[in-house]
DNA sequence: TTTTGTTATTGTAAAAATTACTATAACATG
DNA sequence: CATGTTATAGTAATTTTTACAATAACAAAA
């Protein structure tokens, strides 16, 4: 990685670029996949939908923020969120010299997360308000989205969808205490599938490290049914065998 | 994404970073796995091995380059390389402030690249050297590579050892016309293990889109043997069911 | 020409995993 | 106590994987 190279015209200075960071922050509430967008409060894209994000800040520490730290102070400071995410990976960056309108080239450093069931978040800073929406809606044809951030949110879907199969991040979209029950709906609900009962739970259960038996039982629902016990999410990140759609 | 925020001591351009690409780009040379470097001919780092890479440049298209772009640019420039590439992707963005030494602070796009058994690339402009190494020479702890390569370089290892399970990248490794021994021993020699012919036969022939028979076999080699047939990559990228380590 | 060695390819049977069900357990409610 | 509901366990057919044997098709040596 080299800067030495020759250009009659311009500077170093010239080639910097801003960098921001941008979540998409899935959760499931109301037995649906969502995704937690703010209204803009600022142009351009005023009063458009868009992924919690915002520049990587250099008065932050001694050389400036960590990207992944400037994610999670934006995505507060614009959501209010305080809780503690379940899961957060970069899922890639966004680049293109046209993908903001604005003078300035951005650059975007996305990322891509999962928060366990919460409250609903409240517009902070510069956001006039934020909310989770369903996944559905928000890649619809009907919703246009900021900058590119249907493209993100697209390549964030996808990222999730992949995940389930090989690795145990579904227990993220779980509370703390879970029954293997709401895991599977997990899967349903993301692969938008039909999963069989009885294969899941055998194949969950013989998954090392997928889940923790916590050695007690839910509370009994008011439609009956036997009370579900109850587990933890296991150590294990991956899967050895994979959960087929 | 936003870039109203309030600081009393800097202005935008302050928060304003340089942003470098750098390719990790992997073949099988020699029968060993092996990655492109360069030696750097100007400090930092003088006379380190680092990655192929270089500064996403502003005086190149309209608004300055697409990130991919620059990175396909920079690899030719510094090593000679002019074939075409077998894949592509990002591999992610590596954005510590303290990744590189200098007073201005560089962020990196980092791309996975795979190239076909290439004639040995020559050092180009701000290059005084670039050669294939294996790669566990490169990730040796006695290899000091410049700034985070190393991290970068093993993040990219995994990439490939992970893709070949589930998708059917391993043909990139191969020329155009290959025989499935061919195949099996890229996966034998990236995964550093031994793979049954008679069951990878089978597996890589009964999964749809991965070679196309082309109806001719490969010549005779001078040790002796059945001649092997010849295929050529297929059009599909992921495997409906994956290879096995 | 025959034998021997080598690599490619096909076959086969046991083991493992998946799938589609069925059966039972453990509750709530009427 | 019967009925409905959900959780969990069981079971048999199917598919996939694995380990290995058998055959095919060549080169080179005898």
């Amino acid at each position: 990685m080299e800067y030495t190279y020759s250009s009659n015209t311009l500077t170093i200075e010239d080639h910097k670029v801003l960098v921001a960071t941008d979540i998409a922050l899935f959760t499931i509430k109301d037995g649906k996949f969502q995704v937690l967008l703010i209204k803009r409060g600022v142009p351009p894209f005023l009063d458009f939908w868009a992924l919690p994000g915002g520049l990587i800040r250099m008065d932050i520490g001694d050389r400036g923020e960590e990207p992944e730290e400037a994610a999670l102070r934006e995505l507060k400071e614009e959501t209010g969120l305080a809780k503690e995410l379940g899961y957060l990976e970069q899922l890639g960056t966004y680049g293109s010299p046209n993908r903001d309108p604005r003078d300035q080239r951005v650059i975007s450093i996305a990322y891509f997360g999962i928060g366990p069931t919460l409250e609903d978040p409240e517009g902070g800073s510069d956001a006039s308000h934020a909310a989770f929406m369903p996944v559905e809606e928000a890649v619809s044809d009907q919703m246009n989205l900021a900058f590119d951030h249907r493209l993100i949110l697209t390549d964030a879907v996808k990222r999730a969808r992949a995940k389930l199969e090989y690795s145990t991040i579904a227990t993220q979209f779980c509370s703390g205490e879970f029954t293997i029950s709401e895991l599977r709906k997990v899967y349903e609900i993301i692969w938008d599938t039909y999963i069989d009962p009885g294969n899941f739970q055998k194949k969950v259960l013989s998954s090392p490290g997928f889940v923790i038996d916590l050695g007690k039982n839910a509370e009994s629902s008011k439609t009956g049914g036997r009370p579900a016990k109850l587990y933890s999410a296991g150590t294990k990140t991956l899967l050895n065998l994979p959960i087929r759609r």
